[in-house]
DNA sequence: CTGTGATTTATGGCG
DNA sequence: GGCGCCATAAATCAC
């Protein structure tokens, strides 16, 4: 028997209200998230320190050091940008009424 | 497991609730927008001063309810 | 153990 | 035409 989430996947329009809800990828090949080791994240971190972008080759050199992907490295250094903009984005008088 | 790196630096650890006030204005613009829960940066910004927390906040608010609401859909239907 | 706010991997659209 | 930015999903973390 077909779990609903699966039924979801094959007829969506039947029991999901509304779009939003529904799964981005089917049952079988779930959507999964590797997280990355100790050592990995420290070694982007310190390449991240001395620079904030990558050219091709320290990238290819970067993803076979750590055995990750070159599309990791670059999503790595893609979301390491917006958390660094994050960060000091706010560090710069944006808020009005923010507690703590 | 890695909590020694980030042990200072993580701001989940001095995670705080939302008060009562705060998760009833999110609540009822969540549910009173079900069919399409993406609040526009404008409406961001009116939630996050209304309730008295960052835009951040509010987008991580939304981020985990549609989430959630969407995972316990999927779990009893 | 559960709930919840925050952070970490990963996708797709658009410029 | 791949690359970066952005909003977002989903998993995971820390409390």
């Amino acid at each position: 028997q077909l779990s609903s989430f699966s039924m979801a996947v094959t007829n969506p329009m039947l029991y999901y209200a509304h779009p939003w809800m529904r799964p981005e990828f089917n049952f079988e090949h779930k959507r999964t998230r590797q997280t990355y080791t100790r050592h990995q994240t420290l070694e982007l971190e310190k390449e991240f320190h001395y620079t904030k972008y990558l050219t091709r080759r320290r990238r290819i050199e970067i993803a076979h050091s750590l055995a990750l992907t070159e599309r990791q490295i670059k999503i790595w250094f893609q979301n390491r940008r917006m958390k660094w903009k994050k960060e000091n984005n706010f560090k710069s008088l944006n808020d009005p009424n923010v507690k703590l | 497991v890695m909590n020694l790196r980030t042990r200072f630096l993580d701001a989940r650890r001095k995670r705080r609730n939302f008060d009562k006030t705060t998760q009833k204005i999110l609540n009822e613009y969540f549910y009173s927008h079900l069919s399409n829960p993406y609040p526009s940066e404008q409406v961001k910004e009116e939630l996050a001063r209304k309730c008295g927390v960052t835009i951040s906040q509010v987008n991580n608010w939304f981020g985990n309810k549609r989430g959630r609401y969407k995972k316990n859909m999927l779990k009893n239907d």
